[in-house]
DNA sequence: AATGAATGAGTCTTCATTCAT
DNA sequence: TATGAATGAAGACTCATTCAT
């Protein structure tokens, strides 16, 4: 067997057993024997199942980060100074997100360990991330910054995790949405065809008017 | 030890654990160990752990629907047959969601649960939660059809669900969005604090523009 | 629920689960659930597991016993002080173990539970049972050594088992001997169409000539 | 430790243990313990309970049916087609099934676990033993036709199982018979012994006279 | 007299990891 | 470099029994 053919095949497996069944019910044992690998080969080349978690991951992170770099870079370019508009980022992102992945299955995993990053307790993934691709993300938000003036900063990002969380929800838990929409719709949805879908309610909710101001909600003032 | 006592412990216990670390990283030890109870106290009591999974569900879940569907009665008496605007129905289970839990200051907790619950493996935990609720989320879904007659099924459909994603996503992991957010807004958001931002985002949202078909997107279109 | 109905009940159903399973696959669980009973009932009615396995070899033994010294008392009245002859003994044995059971229709269960009793571990069972049957068992013998005058006391021991191996085998591997029988040889055998086949080969069994003394077989001196 | 000790070291310990106490009554803890080997290793090198008792089980079982083969092979070139007699079929039964165990114990578990494949309810086991030596066992059986024409076939087919009884309720239960045996007649038996004993009764077993016709049974006819 | 609740010891099995080769 | 063997810890679950009521 070729050198890094072992690695290969065990990130390929991993990845989409991650996605099928999530971190803690998908066993070594499962990756090595259906990557047809030695059960000890996780522990060889990786150390430990948690450093096989972040190689995972890494594999779709680095190439993201790089790309999305350049994309922002272009479109700075294209725009020239002038202010990007809020479609277009959101299309970059977007993009960029689908395009990483040639292999299909990373973008749940991705979207399941970016929505474990959050709701999990310990901060030590999270800080992990952040680390990684903060920068880029700093980037973004400024750019939506000026793209979206008359937000309140705290607004913005509010609603933009509010985004966040609809992209990772969704997306993490596709599979278990998918089931139900199957059943009601018969229409098998692509992630390509939620990305469609997402795209106007994005613009819509970023764009929504301001709340009320703290305490003068009236329950019923919609009559 | 009072009767029932061990049953709610183990529930209080089982509750937290779950969602600090989320179902197949909990043990049964770990809980019973916590709720100082006897190992085999969930099997005794609850048969095992997946039914103690469903039992912790449907602490939160069954006065949650029977609250919704009284005040969805409520909701259709008051409008006496007119069709209920987006806004109040999306307002009558925003309160409802908030009410609940309140009495057990859990919201997060239930939060974190329902975003488990669609995210992780456990396809028993899905299928239960949809026969238990499903029928309330079926009652509500069909209000919401009838205050949006100009969305496709299916549209109305993943819309709504990118809104839970919102509002799983931000109320779920609220302690790590809060820390960012206080880093750099230097503001203590709270519940519903929050919710009142939604609200606005949420309605525009769901009468966000229909996307384009598939198959014409066009990437630049947007200039 | 009458007195004694409890214990009725957890005799009836032990003794089933008993046969089809063995004793330690059957657990105190599965006899109380299936007999609708509470848990405790065992321990309490009978103080333990192995009291409770005792108890139902009793409810076959005592009859059975009773019957057979009552038959054996008819038999050497008749023969007043004479030998009897082997075939009445082997006959008489016969006619009272089916007729004890009949009254239940579980002649299998009954030999299935020798079985158990000879082949498991459970020494007490053993031990319970020489205390309760053996008496009549050794009178028994007693009459077939004065039947067999020529055989050897040990060997009259082995052969009197050997065929209680016969019996007990045939009758409590009933089921499966008739799958293949029946497959085979169209026939379907009924309990007393093989007692009937049985008493000639055990009666020649028993009067089978003496083995060669030990260390002298010779393994081809048929020829 | 040496390649293959831990699996040697875990059958003959499961081996004798199993014999002495039967397969529900013997924990893998107290094979492992007791071989001085890992709590862990039975799963890692077998499976399950379930696949280490068939191991035990083919140890035998492999080296039996080869060697009867041959031996059958053997005797029928010496016979080169004459009638073998019945004795010399069943002396080389005996034999072969005698030779086998080099370990001492493994014959008690055989015996125990045929006597299990016919006892219990579930098919399972019966099924797998007689696909892995029914054909020797169906090779056998002509040869005791040739040997017996004047037996009507069904009525061979009882006596051979009734046979088969005899062989597996004595050999199966023998520690049991032995305490009784060793109690009344000073005598410690070994397997030899009983093989003896059994071969002019098995013999006269087979050869007894058929049995009355059904419905023609006289209970006193003897007189 | 009878039972629901509880318990401690035990079951088999699976885990990620290590080690000798 | 790579792997089959082995391991200690932990997993969920079941057991017969006890106890307070």
């Amino acid at each position: 067997m070729a050198q890094s053919d072992t690695v290969t095949r065990i990130l390929d497996t991993a990845e989409v057993l991650f996605a099928e069944r999530g971190f803690a019910e998908t066993s070594l044992r499962n990756i090595t024997s259906k990557a047809k690998v030695n059960l000890a080969a996780v522990n060889y080349h990786f150390g430990s199942k948690k450093a096989l978690i972040q190689a995972v991951f890494s594999r779709y992170l680095d190439p993201f980060t790089q790309r999305f770099h350049a994309a922002l870079d272009e479109l700075e370019n294209r725009y020239n100074g002038q202010v990007i508009p809020l479609e277009e980022l959101l299309e970059t992102m977007a993009r960029t997100v689908l395009e990483v992945p040639a292999e299909r299955n990373s973008l749940k995993v991705f979207m399941r360990l970016l929505g474990l990053a959050y709701s999990q307790a310990q901060g030590h993934l999270r800080r992990h991330i952040q680390s990684e691709y903060g920068e880029a993300f700093t980037r973004f938000t400024e750019l939506v910054r000026q793209a979206t003036p008359e937000l309140p900063d705290a607004e913005r990002f509010w609603r933009l995790h509010f985004m966040l969380g609809t992209v990772i929800f969704t997306l993490s838990g596709l599979d278990a949405l998918r089931d139900i929409a199957a059943k009601d719709y018969q229409e098998q949805v692509t992630v390509k065809d939620l990305v469609r879908r997402m795209r106007p309610v994005v613009v819509a909710a970023m764009n929504a008017p301001l709340p009320e101001p703290a305490g003068e909600r009236h329950v019923h003032a919609a009559t």
